[in-house]
DNA sequence: GTTAGCACTCTATGTTTGTGAGTGCTAACT
DNA sequence: AGTTAGCACTCACAAACATAGAGTGCTAAC
């Protein structure tokens, strides 16, 4: 499909001024806005040629036109390109982030806020480990009479730490020992490592310390189940409420609630697993699910240090504005990609 | 104010149905509902001698009564107390949390999520330390060629740690005898205490190991800073949508706003800062704020070992239900201040 | 290929009218 | 004195209708 130079200029027209005021323009809207040096007659053959394409639609026979999810996709795909991005799409945020990176939830509660407040859309971050996480180091201190804090390193950078009680008090001396053993036996390894028979030798090392195992075992399943967990963080739906398409209520709750109940999110996050850089657009119906097909998603994956990865995306009214949408990601995941 | 004991029974028919159904109550609804034994007629001159009173209002002449909030206010101070609590309020979700003990922003998100899921309505939970937090342990822990981990033991529970970089690599031996020094010096001390003299003197005994310092001191105010930050968790703001009196989008959009930028929140539940136990309501206006003089709120103070404390709060439309609202944070409260 | 002119369509808005819920008052009843 | 039946009255809400205006498609002329 090659269309003549002056419908994709109309095209352009009707999706930017549509993305700005969220109503349907009609043809003498576009000649005094857009002054394309003819009059409105000639538009209106030219709109009536794009509808034919399936690339405008019309609400009601006397209203304006509204480009379709088709004109937004080539939009998208081809027009874009066009425009130049406005201004800096984001600052310089690795800052804030490499204060985060010991937490991976903390981290994508902050990156979500970072895209919500930058946007005007809600966003949503999600987060899940690239390979089981397997332990790197482990030392057990003494801080009280029986309170023992056992700190876990896994992977590379995120630590975790549990106090709990032990049945006696032990030496600070006695843990370090106990911490060599440990150390030496589970060091690189994953959860699903540590088997029964494994378990057994490292018991017999301990020796008397024996007892202590159990309750470290229990405490390391429980971190690193907890780091492997897929999660997602939510930030900006107050902005969903701004918009105009979602003035009906239902709409708007329903749409809230979808996003509240992850699940359906990531089904579609996950859609395209793992092609990092790239951004995905994903516009009104394409999501396939009813509950959002107001609303087009703008999506990437970033991978830090091939230990965590996940997909920051942008959700907001079909008529999202997309140029700045796909920069200010592009623009943000190079950032997180480079922490 | 001395009421007959008809006009009170009138009066606790017309909030629970209103309660219930968000529709003024009219007088044969009464009759019918709630058998009475008297004829509407009866009922409608008690029901003007309330609204003379200011417990009733009618938002039309020929609509049937709607409660005052001064009539919630009775309803809650006295009449309320008469009533059963339906079911066992909330679940023993004492496990649940002690696994979140150590990190106090993920401690009253959790609880914020227990509370707007049992209730149905929005929760707020906020939290501030007690005290100036203390250091109570430090550990140095080599985990890289010069990456050390440093772990922070602060008041009695929380712990937290940070890798950072050392110029060189430091072997665990004299990391052992600078976490002793650090130790020695800063243990028991918060972060207000540590001055230039202390400083000082510490860097001297460090002697060649000297250096470290810096970046230890660092992070050790980062994290106090972070951890002694006032916080504050909001869960199931979609819960407000479901109620007819926000049917108005914009006063939707309003309040969650409000509850979005926490700032007023705040104000409003360190109004009454240390009563642990004691529940407040505030009805409607009482608040002060106009964004939520449709809501109410039901919150209470906990304290967790003296050293954290916060305020957890539920807020919906003034047609709450106060009885169980109050009984499941009172249930929460004695739960969370166990811990 | 472009455009002025015009009839046509359909929404949004305002007006009118009818209906029903619920009231307050009065007069009769217990 | 308290209760109640009866009734006129008020007012929100909904349906029915009228009107204005925005925007269209078509036709015929340029």
């Amino acid at each position: 499909m090659t269309l003549g130079e002056r419908k994709i200029r109309i095209l352009m027209a009707i999706i930017d001024d549509y993305i700005k005021n969220a109503e349907p323009v009609g043809s003498s809207t576009i000649v005094k806005k857009y002054d394309m040096g003819v009059s409105p007659a000639t538009i209106r053959n030219e709109m009536a040629d794009l509808e034919g394409l399936g690339l405008l639609m019309q609400p009601h026979t006397s209203a304006g036109r509204i480009p379709s999810e088709k004109a937004y996709r080539l939009y998208v795909n081809e027009l874009m390109k066009q425009k130049q991005v406005g201004n800096a799409p984001i600052a310089d945020i690795g800052g804030v982030l490499r204060t985060k990176l010991d937490d991976p939830d903390e981290l994508i509660r902050e990156i979500a806020r970072i895209v919500s407040k930058n946007t005007h859309y809600a966003a949503i971050v999600t987060k899940s480990q690239i390979r089981k996480s397997t332990i790197r180091y482990i030392q057990l201190i003494n801080i009280d009479e029986n309170s023992v804090l056992l700190v876990l390193v896994i992977n590379k950078d995120i630590v975790k730490n549990h106090i709990f009680k032990a049945n006696a008090s032990i030496a600070q001396e006695e843990l370090d020992i106990i911490s060599k053993i440990l150390n030496k036996n589970f060091t690189n390894h994953s959860i699903q490592e540590i088997n029964i028979e494994l378990i057994k030798k490292v018991g017999a090392e301990l020796g008397e310390y024996k007892n202590i195992l159990a309750p470290i075992l229990e405490v390391i399943a429980g971190t690193i189940k907890a780091i492997d967990k897929p999660d997602c963080s939510v930030s900006g739906m107050n902005n969903i409420l701004d918009f105009p398409e979602f003035s009906n209520l239902d709409k708007a709750r329903d749409m809230m609630k979808f996003l509240d109940e992850s699940e359906g999110i990531f089904k579609i996050l996950n859609q395209y697993p793992n092609d990092s850089g790239k951004i995905r657009v994903r516009i009104g119906s394409e999501s396939g699910f009813s509950q959002i097909d107001q609303c087009s998603i703008v999506s990437g994956s970033y991978n830090i240090n091939d230990s965590m990865y996940g997909t920051i995306a942008v959700i907001g009214p079909i008529r999202m504005d997309y140029l700045n949408a796909v920069a200010l990601l592009e623009n943000l995941i190079r950032q997180v990609n480079r922490l």
